[in-house]
DNA sequence: ACCTGAACACCGTTCAAGT
DNA sequence: ACCTGAACACCGTTCAAGT
């Protein structure tokens, strides 16, 4: 707790001293520069000049600095985009959608850590508020909302880390097209004989971590949500 | 071991050595022994009773390793599940993307593996194989079929993940009834003056992990893609 | 409260040498 | 071909001690 200090107090939003945001931003600059084996608490330390155990005083863990490096990624998509006029819900999720797998593909290790730890961060729980007031908006019932809140969550942050599962995860991540275009190639192997419908769509299959392919899934979950078959 | 000499060579299926198999599934042992951190170079040579170097004669990486304790538990799913007669074509989709959770379930470490390497082995290309002539069965077009069927992948895998993140990964996992009720024990302090709607789908959102839940949304993402809206 | 110093029990990987 | 022995450059975490 951040009694201690004063500009803690005088903020009424999070209680974090400075240092400890400090520690989360150079875990995240290590990140961004070392790709994502440099994520640890001996980088960290070195990065700040201290000893690898001063890091705990500001940490408890590995795993909650890891935690916290997620909440921050979380900070630094645009919640705004989910906030506006009840007939453009779908715009609404889809631009956050958007927002989230952009924000998480400038930090390529983070992708990861998003499927490790559970979603139970205050952004974490702001974004599904607000998801779920979109799908409400969409005609969904409450409940349905909720269940579909997670789906989309589930598609998003799967399909992103998925991506980046595809590259050494070192930012700055080759461009989309240049990803594609690499799967395509190592989609060359496959033999029409064997694998007919595979080879039959290498070009689809190659462009599985595009833009579009994610718009689509998004788009298509929606389209099962909206009008539920049950 | 046992006559790694000769019956390698009379199996003209995959190249690998007996030795290799072995390896890889002391590795799954291990995992399924002592959780996430129990798959490393170094205890899979304990294991073997050999020295950590040892290893490296039968796989050329600790990544290596994994993605090969992925294929394998990709291997103990039931493909059989997605043939079947073209009207089922729900069923076998459905019934597989069951069989594929409780696989990973079975040995949860592997969930994360799953989203951090490519899916690119025999298994990943003969399970899409099958996706897409399911989908194509419920009337998809070609290039639809193979969409849908990486959507289909990053909900299921996606899904499994995010549950196995919930818990800490060692086997075997307490019962989907219990992980249920921690969540809503941990769903607890949502204030229902600042999030309205979280708080009001706090059960909803503790089933959020459950196989009704796993169920709703791959059917949710059929019904998305049999009537697409596009 | 926050740091240093030192240590413990681990890692993955490489090299040279044996058989 | 397959192993040992030894080493390098790392890890996360804990404890005791300083200020």
């Amino acid at each position: 707790m951040s009694t201690d200090g004063e500009t803690a107090r005088r903020r009424p939003g999070p209680r974090r001293s400075l240092s400890h945001d400090q520690v989360v931003g150079v875990a995240l600059e290590a990140i961004d520069a070392g790709g994502p084996e440099a994520l640890s608490i001996r980088a960290v330390a070195a990065r700040l000049g201290v000893n690898p155990n001063a890091v705990y005083t500001y940490v408890a863990s590995r795993n909650a600095l890891e935690r916290e490096v997620v909440e921050r990624v979380f900070g630094e998509t645009d919640l705004d985009l989910l906030t506006g006029p009840p007939h453009q819900w779908r715009q609404r999720i889809i631009g956050y959608a958007r927002s989230l797998r952009a924000a998480v593909l400038r930090h390529p290790p983070v992708a990861t850590l998003m499927m490790t730890a559970p979603m139970d961060g205050p952004s974490a729980v702001l974004i599904g508020e607000r998801l779920i007031a979109a799908l409400r908006d969409g005609g969904l019932p409450l409940d349905a909302a909720a269940r579909g809140t997670y789906a989309l969550i589930v598609q998003v942050v799967g399909f992103v880390a998925l991506e980046v599962a595809e590259t050494d995860a070192r930012p700055p991540l080759p461009s989309e097209a240049d990803r594609v275009a690499a799967r395509r190639a190592a989609l060359e192997f496959l033999d029409p004989a064997q694998w007919p419908l595979s080879a039959a769509t290498r070009d689809v299959a190659a462009a599985w971590i595009s833009t579009d392919q994610f718009n689509w899934s998004v788009e298509r979950l929606l389209d099962g949500m909206i009008r539920p078959g049950q």
